[in-house]
DNA sequence: CCTATACAAACGAACGTTCGTTTGTCCAGT
DNA sequence: ACTGGACAAACGAACGTTCGTTTGTATAGG
């Protein structure tokens, strides 16, 4: 036998990915159902809604970032070790998920008034994790003493953010070098 | 009296309004319509499809992009001084003319396939300006010799086209010195 | 100066299609 | 036997778009 049927995880998997590929909008029910073999109105009985679908693709999302930064947080040392290990879990978290991560990244505003709050929420407490990293590299003198944490952190972040964009894992450029690429120039900018 | 009639460039800038506020798909014709004070059928005498709207505010702003790269070249200069001109020239055209920026960052690949293929081919034109000026201060010593024009291109594009996502034109953080501390996060990634 | 003509802008109704969702039924696995 | 997954049909609403018509305004001819 080939077919299995599916489950709820199963949908969910594959909304992120459509979401992520063509948008929350751009993506119908029976599209995603056409995905998985089904009828889009089969789909009603693994979910309640299409927005359920999307906020679960984004709360993982939120869910995933959140784990990397306290898990880079968790292991002390260096504001620079820390920032490094910021740098790669969130380079981890975009490549092993990356239509959780795109889709996270790219549709968060098209959920309804409170579960974006709660997303925006949580992608603010991510930053300060970043902005308290570099916060601690400037008190310490491990960083440059001009380098202002609230605005380097959005563009750290920016950077980071941006690599589902480029980034393609089967191209000429690891994942190692693409660590590396990003600890040098990052790193040059702050010390 | 308060009211004039609409133009077709008045229906061009409303949809870049909406289109970067709530995407191309969740945006329909009869939302424009309202947007004008008009039905959504009356749209159609000033343009021929929802997907000419697009094609018309995605073109503009690789229209935009491309003069202010070929505005920087042409003053002549250092590596580094062409650089900063670039910087400041894309901080000028999405603050200037952030709505149409936004859909031509975010909503290009709604396009169809021919649209699409052009607009990314502009982007490439526009992201190898800054690989050529990245190049050029490498090889003539004003940047480390550690930068990789490819990769720090996509790194410093990254920054500058997140702009939109969160600078605020009306918060705490002027424009100038929003630039100043690009120059320096970028000066210091560089040299 | 008036008036007929031309034209662009907008209307309102309707087109066929697709949307998200609901319902009732059936079948396979436990 | 029960139950959860899937089907097939259908719902009302909204979609992009077309149509014939009306409105307002500018212009050219008498």
């Amino acid at each position: 036998m080939v077919t299995t049927r599916n489950s709820r995880a199963d949908v969910v998997t594959a909304a992120g990915r459509l979401f992520a590929e063509r948008g929350y909008h751009g993506t119908s029910m029976r599209d995603l159902g056409k995905e998985l073999g089904l009828l889009g109105s089969s789909l009603y009985s693994h979910v309640e809604s299409k927005q359920d679908l999307l906020v679960e693709v984004v709360e993982e999302g939120a869910r995933l970032f959140g784990a990397s930064a306290d898990a880079a947080l968790a292991q002390g040392g260096s504001a620079d070790e820390v920032l490094v290990r910021l740098i790669d879990g969130h380079v981890d978290v975009v490549l092993d998920n990356r239509d959780v991560a795109r889709t996270f990244l790219n549709e968060a505003n098209m959920l309804d008034d409170s579960h974006r709050r709660r997303v925006l929420d949580a992608r603010d407490h991510y930053e300060e994790t970043f902005r308290g990293t570099l916060r601690a590299g400037v008190a310490d003198g491990s960083f440059r003493d001009d380098v202002d944490p609230k605005t380097d952190a959005i563009f750290i972040l920016s950077v980071l953010n941006a690599i589902e964009r480029w980034f393609d894992p089967g191209g000429s450029m690891s994942v190692a070098k693409l660590k590396a690429e990003l600890g040098r120039f990052v790193g040059a900018a702050l010390t």
